[in-house]
RNA sequence: GGGAGCAUAGCUCAGCUGGGAGAGCACUUGCCUUACAAGCAAGGGGUCACAGGUUCAAGUCCUGUUGUUCCCACCA
C-alpha cells in the first residue's frame, strides 16, 4: 500500500493526473450505439482571452455534467473551441501595432491578417491549457476555432442559402455606428449608459416671417443634417405652421414643417427636429415625408457636408455650433439633462446612429419557429425565468446587421459588378458577375459578425454542412451552459439557426448562470483592477478547491460573489477526504474492495446514509442542482464519515479480533470508494488520485460506473436504532463540555433506557465516543443517584458520578430549562394532533411525525421530571 | 415606460415540488484524543424586509408596500 504525504498538494497531484487521462483518451467523445450521447459544446473564449472567473464557473458546470453524464454511461463528448472574436481581437493587435508607430492601414489588409493569425497562433493555445488546468474533460482532438475550415464553410453555406431565401439583404439604413472601432455594430452590441448631458432649446425662423419655432436636442451638432421639423399633426399651437419652410439656422437650408404622429405634444417643446440619417425614428419620417438625408459624419464621427464645421469632431462642431447660435440669438435656453446613451460595448465609445450600407439578416421569419420551440419545451431554460427574457426579445426583434467593417472575420461573400450592378452571392469564389459574366467584380470589402459564426456552433462544430455520423449522432447537443448576459448575442441567435438549418433545435437544455463578482458585490472588471485569476487561485488553493467553490453556495442564474476564505474552506475539505483517505489506506490489509458478509449496526447505517445520499445526490444533478448535491456530499463525507464512521471503526481496527479488523476494513473502502466516484465530477483530481492508491478495478476512476440508489442497502430501522445512540454521545459531550471534564478522565456511565438492545449493540461506541469507563446498562432506575450527573435523551437517561463537579442549582436550572423546551414541544405537537382538520387533511406520514414527536417529548419529559426529582 | 432578480445568523449565501430554520467564514469555551490543528468536541447568534391573503400548515404559494440590483425600450 502507497504511502500518502500528509498534507495534500494540489499541484503536484493535478498535472500528473490530468496527463493520465488525456494518456488514457478518456475524454474522447465515441460514437456508440448501445449508449445514449450526451453532448456539450463549449461557449467558445476569445481565441486570444485569458481565462477570468466567469469562464471558471461556466467550464466547471459543464464539466461536471459531463463527467457525471460519462460516468452514468452515456457516450459524453463535451467539444472545446474558441472564437475568433472579431472586434476584440482586432484592436489587440492594432494596440500592439501602434506600438511600433503603425496602423492597419499602413499594413494593408493581408499583410494585417498574417499579424493576426500570427497572434492568433501564439495566444490562442494560453486559454486552452488553462482550461486544462481547470480540469475540463473536453475532446481535444475535436478542438475547433470559429475561423477554421469547417466553421468557414458553414459560414458561407449559411450566408448564401439566407440570401437565396431572401433572408440577407443588403440596406441602407440606419445602424449603430462605433467611431473607434469604425464599424457598425448590432443592436445588441450597443450598451446603455444614462449621462448627464444638455437639452439645447434652439430657434429655427419661419420663412419669410417674424415668426419660429423653438426646438430641444441633446445633440445640437446633428443640426447641421436636419431636413425638416416635425410636429404633432393635431396639435393646434403649430398646426399653421405645417407646411410652412423654415430656415435652418447656420445652414441657411430651407427645410419644411411636417405633421406626424411621432411626435410626443407633451415632450420638450412639441416640434421635433428630423435628421434623417442621425436618429433612427427621424429615419423613419425621413421616409414616410420623403425628406432629403444629409449625412453630417464620417467614420470618426467628424463633420462632413456642414460647410465651415467639415473636419471638427463631433463634440467639437457640438462647441462651436452651440457658440455660434448663441451670438445668433438663436440659442433660446440650456436646462440639464440626463438621458440614455448608447455606447460600444468593446470599447466604450458613444456609438452614433448613421444611415449606411450593411447587410442584415430579416429576422421577423426566423424568430418564429425559434419562440415556438421554447414555448413548446423542446428547449427548457433552467431557471425558467430566462424564458421571459428570451420572448420579449424575441417578440419585438429588430433585423439583425451583421456586416463589421473589420478585416478579421469572415469576409462577406459577395461580389459587386462595375459594369451591371449585380451582387453575386455564392457558395465557390466567383471570378465574373453570374448576370453578365463581366470580370469586373469586386468583393465586399466587410466581414460579418464574430456572432454570426458562434451561432452556428452546435451543429458547425460536429461536421456541417456535410451529413457527418458525429452530426447524426450527437445533434441535438444536451445542454447549453452559458451567462444569462449572452441570452441575446449567442443563446437566441444559435436557436434560430438551429431551427433553420438543422430543423431541430440546437440543444435541449439551457443552464444559465450568473456573473461572479468581487468580495464587494461588484462586476469584476480590468479598470476596476478587482479581477481575481483563477490560475493564481488553482496554484494556491488547486482546482478541486476552486471548483467546488464555485459550485456550492451557488443557484442557477443568480450572481455569486468571489471570497477567497471559501476557496480556503474548500482546500481544507479536500484535505480532510485526503487524510480520511490517509486513514484508511494505513489501516487497509485487504486489496479486494467487497462489502462483508456480516455488517455490524455502525456499518449498516452508514451504508444506509451513503444510499440515500446516492439516490438524493443523481435526484438533484437530474434537476441541476448541482450546488446542493455537491454540499450534500460534503456534508456525508465530512459529518457522517470522518466524524462518526471512522472514529466508530477504531475500535473495530484496533483490536483483537481479526474478522471484526477485516469487516471494518472493506467497509471503510467501500464507502470511501463510493464517496469518491460520487464526488468525482466535482473534485476529479484529488478523488483521481485517491482511488489510484486504493485497491480498485479498471484504469480510472473518471470512467467508473456512477453510484446507484440500491434498495438493498437502505436499512432504515438500524439508521434509527444508531441515531439513538449517536443521541447519547452527543447529550454525553455535551454535560462534559459544560463542566469542563477533559477527555482523559473516563467516568462510569449508567444507562437506564428501555431500548436496552439498542445500547448493549453500541456499548463499544459509547465508551470510545463518550469518553466512558465502566458500562452499566439496564432497564431499572437506579435506586441512588446521589453524586451523579445525568443527561436525558428522549430513549435513555444517563448517569455519571460526576457531581463534585457540578453546581446543584445550576444543574437544577439546566434540567428545568430542558424541560420548559420538551413541554413546549410537546404542547405544539399535541395542539396540531387535537386540530381536526390537521389530521384529517394532513398525509398520513405528516400526522405520524407529529405522534411521534409528541411520543418522544413525553418520554423525554418523564426522564427529566425524574432527574429533577432525584437532584432533591 | 416595460420586465426580472434579490431582501434568511455579524459577513457571504443555500433552502427543490408548502410539513420540525441550514452551511462556510467570523465569534465563545475546552482539547495537540496515534487520519487530519487546513483538525476535534461543545456552544452563542435569526419576529426568514414589511403588510395582507390562500391553507390544517407559509422562509417556501398569491397580492400589495419598501429597499436594492439588473435587463429591455426610438421621447427628440
Amino acid at each position: 500500500m502507497k504511502e500518502l504525504p500528509k498534507v495534500y498538494e494540489p499541484r503536484e497531484v493535478e498535472k500528473k493526473i490530468y496527463d493520465m487521462w488525456v494518456k488514457g483518451g478518456y475524454f474522447r467523445g465515441r460514437i456508440d450505439p448501445e449508449k445514449k450521447p450526451f453532448t456539450i459544446v463549449i461557449p467558445p473564449p476569445n481565441v486570444t482571452g485569458q481565462l477570468h472567473l466567469g469562464h471558471a464557473f461556466d467550464e466547471t458546470l459543464q464539466d461536471v455534467l459531463v463527467r457525471f453524464k460519462r460516468m452514468q454511461g452515456y457516450a459524453a463528448l463535451w467539444v472545446p473551441g474558441t472564437d475568433h472574436a472579431g472586434i476584440a481581437t482586432q484592436i489587440k493587435v492594432e494596440e500592439a501595432l501602434r506600438g511600433e508607430g503603425l496602423t492597419r492601414y499602413d499594413l494593408g489588409r493581408e499583410k494585417f491578417l498574417e499579424r493576426v493569425w500570427d497572434w492568433k497562433n501564439k495566444f490562442g493555445s494560453r486559454i486552452v491549457e488553462q482550461l486544462k488546468t481547470l480540469g475540463c474533460s473536453c475532446d481535444w482532438d475535436r478542438e475547433r476555432f470559429t475561423m477554421d475550415e469547417g466553421c468557414s464553410r458553414a459560414v458561407r453555406e449559411v450566408f448564401v442559402s439566407l440570401y437565396e431565401k431572401g433572408l440577407i439583404y443588403k440596406g441602407n439604413r440606419i445602424i449603430n455606428w462605433c467611431p473607434k472601432c469604425t464599424t457598425a455594430l448590432s443592436d445588441a452590441e450597443v450598451e446603455h449608459e444614462e449621462q448627464e448631458g444638455h437639452f439645447w432649446h434652439i430657434r429655427y425662423p419661419v420663412k419669410d416671417s417674424d415668426e419660429y419655432v423653438v426646438i430641444a436636442t441633446t445633440r445640437p451638432e446633428t443640426m447641421l443634417g436636419d431636413t425638416a421639423v416635425a410636429v404633432h399633426p393635431e396639435d393646434e399651437r403649430y398646426t399653421h405652421l405645417v407646411g410652412k419652410t423654415l430656415v435652418l439656422p447656420l445652414v441657411g437650408r430651407e427645410i419644411p414643417v411636417v405633421a406626424d404622429e411621432y411626435v410626443d405634444r407633451e415632450f420638450g417643446t412639441g416640434c421635433v427636429k428630423i435628421t434623417p440619417c442621425h436618429d433612427p425614428n427621424d429615419f423613419e419620417v425621413g421616409l414616410r415625408h420623403e425628406l432629403e438625408q444629409v449625412l453630417i459624419l464620417d467614420e470618426n464621427a467628424r463633420i462632413i457636408n456642414g460647410g465651415k464645421y467639415d473636419g471638427m469632431d463631433r463634440y467639437e462642431a457640438r462647441k462651436a455650433i452651440v457658440a455660434d447660435l448663441e451670438a445668433g440669438g438663436y440659442l433660446v435656453k440650456i436646462e440639464k439633462h440626463a438621458h440614455n446613451v448608447g455606447i460600444c460595448y468593446r470599447c466604450g465609445t458613444t456609438v452614433e446612429p448613421i444611415t449606411s450600407p450593411q447587410w442584415f439578416v430579416k429576422m421577423k421569419p426566423l424568430a418564429r419557429d425559434a419562440i415556438k420551440v421554447v414555448e413548446d419545451g423542446r428547449i427548457r431554460f433552467v431557471p425558467d425565468r430566462f424564458c421571459k427574457t428570451y420572448f420579449n426579445w424575441m417578440n419585438n426583434v429588430n433585423d439583425w446587421c451583421i456586416s463589421r467593417q473589420l478585416w478579421w472575420g469572415h469576409q462577406i461573400p459577395a461580389w459587386y459588378c462595375a459594369d451591371c450592378g449585380h451582387v453575386t452571392v455564392t457558395r465557390e469564389d466567383p471570378d465574373c458577375c453570374e448576370a453578365c459574366g463581366s470580370r469586373s467584380i469586386t468583393r465586399d470589402e466587410d466581414v460579418l459578425d464574430t456572432w454570426f459564426s458562434s451561432a452556428l456552433w452546435p451543429f458547425s462544430t460536429l461536421g456541417w454542412p456535410d451529413r457527418t455520423p458525429d452530426l447524426d449522432y450527437f445533434y441535438p447537443t444536451s445542454v447549453l451552459v452559458t451567462g444569462y448576459d449572452i441570452i441575446f448575442f449567442w443563446v437566441s441567435r444559435m436557436i434560430f439557426s438551429g431551427m433553420e438549418h438543422m430543423h431541430q433545435e440546437p440543444f435541449k437544455t439551457v443552464l444559465f448562470h450568473g456573473l461572479i463578482r468581487d468580495s464587494q458585490g461588484r462586476k469584476m472588471s480590468k479598470s476596476l483592477g478587482n479581477g481575481v485569476d483563477p490560475i493564481e487561485v488553482i496554484e494556491t488553493y488547486g482546482a478541486d478547491a476552486l471548483r467546488f467553490n464555485i459550485i456550492t453556495g451557488n443557484s442557477p442564474g443568480n450572481d455569486m460573489r468571489y471570497y477567497p476564505e471559501r476557496c480556503e474552506a474548500m482546500r481544507n475539505f479536500a484535505n480532510k477526504i485526503w487524510n480520511a483517505s490517509r486513514f484508511v489506506m494505513m489501516n487497509l490489509t485487504i486489496d479486494k474492495n467487497e462489502l462483508p458478509e456480516k455488517l455490524e449496526l455502525e456499518d449498516r447505517w452508514i451504508l444506509s446514509k451513503l444510499n440515500s445520499l446516492v439516490g438524493e445526490v443523481c435526484e438533484n444533478m437530474d434537476r441541476f442542482e448541482l450546488g446542493i448535491a455537491a454540499s450534500k456530499i460534503y456534508d456525508f463525507i465530512w459529518d457522517s464519515y470522518c466524524d462518526w464512521f471512522i472514529e466508530l471503526t477504531k475500535p473495530r481496527l484496533n483490536g483483537g479480533d481479526e474478522e471484526k479488523k477485516l469487516s471494518a476494513q472493506k467497509v471503510l473502502l467501500y464507502v470511501l470508494t463510493e464517496t469518491l466516484k460520487l464526488l468525482h465530477p466535482f473534485m476529479p483530481f484529488i478523488t483521481e488520485e485517491i482511488w489510484q492508491a486504493l485497491p480498485h478495478d479498471g484504469e480510472a476512476l473518471m470512467i467508473q460506473k456512477y453510484p446507484e440508489f440500491d434498495e438493498a442497502l437502505s436499512f432504515p430501522e438500524d439508521e434509527a436504532r444508531f441515531e439513538m445512540i449517536m443521541a447519547a454521545v452527543r447529550a454525553v459531550r455535551a454535560r462534559r463540555a459544560e463542566m469542563s471534564v477533559p477527555p482523559s478522565k473516563h467516568p462510569q456511565l449508567t444507562i437506564v433506557t428501555a431500548k436496552r438492545d439498542v445500547f448493549e449493540a453500541g456499548r463499544v461506541y459509547l465508551s470510545k465516543l463518550a469518553y466512558a469507563g465502566e458500562l452499566d446498562i439496564r432497564e431499572e432506575e437506579l435506586a441512588d443517584t446521589d453524586g451523579m450527573v445525568s443527561v436525558v435523551t428522549n430513549e435513555a437517561k444517563l448517569y455519571m458520578p460526576l457531581a463534585e463537579l457540578v453546581d446543584l442549582d445550576k444543574e437544577r436550572e439546566r434540567l428545568q430549562k430542558e424541560l420548559q423546551k420538551a413541554e413546549g414541544d410537546l404542547q405544539r405537537a399535541e395542539q396540531k394532533l387535537r386540530n381536526e382538520s390537521f389530521v384529517s387533511k394532513a398525509p398520513e406520514h405528516v400526522v405520524n411525525v407529529e405522534r411521534e414527536k409528541a411520543e418522544k417529548a413525553k418520554a423525554l419529559i418523564e426522564n427529566l421530571k425524574q432527574s429533577i426529582k432525584k437532584l432533591g
